[in-house]
DNA sequence: GTCTATAAAGCGATAGAC
DNA sequence: GTCTATCGCTTTATAGAC
């Protein structure tokens, strides 16, 4: 169901396709979800969340090595997205009007990992204002680098930008974590 | 019409909604695009093309002051996309699965953009591997400004990723370029 | 719980009056 | 060239058999 609803959209999804991808007949999908295909997609992106919370937010959150975190936060990124292939739902649902219903969650996801990542940042000794800002970069990057290898259909593209935003994020607590290595 | 796409996308972009945009029937509307809704999202991409090719593209391409053409760019592009409250249509159409009949229009538009970026800052001395990653790292980092700060609900954002793009790109036009300066 | 049948509404698109 | 009326189809959603 998630895949139906990242190939067309929430307006481009329709029962029908859904119906398709799940293998489930459409009065077996509302037995699950009664408020209809905006439960349905509520549902998807709930899941979402708790997948990027388990897999990208926590550990960033909890990291004791902060570079290394980082790498892998790149790492699963990359591999979650497709290179770009795989598009990011709770990013697109965000631009359309039809938004509204999933705003709050819209809005959580990308609050939450830009929190997460800062947090990282800082357990480096990057100070907070740099590392709040270095963090928005990064995720903005990722939305920007699907959009564009989507848009190009270069997944070389993902790659790329996504190394570039690793290298600023693992630059930054190089510069701010290694000076108490110089210091000691 | 532009904006009534902008809004719900192509396949949220009913005809009747477009009619109330435009003010024209749905006779008038198939009068001037026989070929329907995907003939008038085709005319609208066109426009915006054509849009960027005057302010935007081109501008870049022939500017004989690359710092100042950049800074324009930002300027008019934070203009243009209202500081995040109005969505990228091109990279919207492209995430979907129906962007199969726009597909071009979609890649030469991005593609259009940074090898005008990537020609301005050629223009400044930049080398030109490092004016290419430049290029796509600005566009790519536009783009998703846009889509976090419509999930956050924070123009500020947008402003503070533009700018950020914006000094990434001067600084390299001064690194490389005002070594000329210096030589003098 | 899953299916088929169906209702009611909206869709894209067309025809024809003016 | 613009409108209204309408066609045929798909949509979301529901009802009821099993």
């Amino acid at each position: 169901m998630a895949e139906a609803f990242r190939a067309h959209g929430f307006e481009g999804a329709s029962l029908s396709i859904i119906s398709k991808a799940t293998g489930l007949g459409k009065g077996s999908l509302y037995n699950f979800f009664p408020g209809g295909k905006e439960e349905m997609l509520a549902a998807v992106l709930a899941d979402i969340d708790q997948w990027f919370d388990r897999i990208i937010f926590t550990p960033l959150e909890r990291a004791a090595d902060p570079a290394t975190a980082i790498s892998a936060m790149m790492r699963d990124v990359e591999a979650y997205f497709h290179s770009g292939g795989r598009v990011c739902l709770v990013g697109w649902i965000g631009l359309g009007a039809a938004r509204d219903p999933f705003a709050l969650q819209v809005k959580g996801y990308f609050a939450r990992w830009i929190s997460a990542l800062t947090h990282c940042l800082e357990t480096a000794r990057v100070p907070a204002s740099a590392a709040g800002q270095l963090a928005e970069e990064a995720v903005a990057g990722i939305q920007g680098a699907i959009i564009l290898s989507r848009a190009l259909d270069d997944g070389g593209a993902f790659t790329r930008l996504v190394r570039h935003h690793q290298s600023c994020l693992l630059d930054a607590t190089a510069a701010f974590g290694s000076a108490t290595v110089i210091e000691l």
